[in-house]
DNA sequence: CAAGACATGACAATCATTCTCAGCAAGAGT
DNA sequence: ACTCTTGCTGAGAATGATTGTCATGTCTTG
């Protein structure tokens, strides 16, 4: 008996399971897109919890260092977070409506480790995103 | 002829082939690696080339436009720019020099197209990079 | 040359993100 | 429960890349 982990992402050890940290952990698992900062920031001002801007973002890169939620860059360089799965997986977004479907595919993580590998790269890493438009937009 | 004019064969109508125009695009042919619009910007401020923040930002938006330069996002959502081929393909690029290599991979072209095809999404498009440790670092 | 359209650049404004630091809260120890 | 230590919080300031403003400069056409 270690620990119980009933809502959301968990937090890193060595930090404290604070109402705020909860409450950003909580919020993450509302949605099913990719939501900024300052978005998560609002929809906990408006169910009430009040959390202030900083902790936000303090606890959502915390999170994504973990690994407990994935971080993407819009075109214009806005980060957006999500909770994710735990194993190594690329998102399909909608640009239309954010909608986002995970997908896994092995044929491509062996292309880039060969691609780098040909070329004498080591310690590679790859970030692959989809984009289009979903059947609902 | 009625309102337009034919200036450049890629280059946006209505533009003119500037000093200054010039100059960003000659500096983009003196590194192979992604620069930001800053760096870009010393570089013409110490070969003598005098051109405005400004300008350069313009200038760089438009080639990226027009596809005459790829644009690369930095963790922290700083952009890079550096010219490149005009044929579709992605990057593998050095996380500790920049050294970037231009790769291409028809699989993972289909591959994209086909996850998007099977969940119904349309107007497809993908972002892909590599990044890792190059031989010479 | 004149007029109009496009382009420039110094500077201000934006805006997401980070920093500061005084006050607050959790956990360990008493 | 009380205290202490250490980590956490948040309002506001600061940062820093990027964009907007607009008076001025430059090209192009008639
Ligand atoms: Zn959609
Ligand atoms: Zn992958
Ligand atoms: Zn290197
Ligand atoms: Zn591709």
């Amino acid at each position: 008996m270690t620990s119980t982990e009933p809502t959301g992402p968990t937090l890193p050890q060595g930090t404290r399971p604070t109402r705020q940290r909860r409450a950003v952990a909580a919020a993450l698992q509302g949605f099913e897109d990719f939501r900024s900062a300052q978005h998560i920031h609002d929809l906990l001002r408006r169910s009430g919890e009040n959390v202030g801007l900083s902790t936000v973002y303090r606890t959502l890169q915390a999170l994504a260092d973990g690994g407990e939620v994935d971080v993407l860059r819009t075109e214009e360089g806005e980060a957006l977070y999500r909770r994710c799965s735990a194993t190594h997986h690329h998102h399909l977004v909608c640009r239309s409506c954010g909608r986002t479907v995970e997908v896994e595919g092995p044929t491509v993580e062996r292309w880039a480790d060969a691609v780098a590998d040909r070329h004498g790269f080591s310690d590679v890493s790859h970030s692959l995103e989809i984009f289009g438009t979903c059947p609902d937009c």
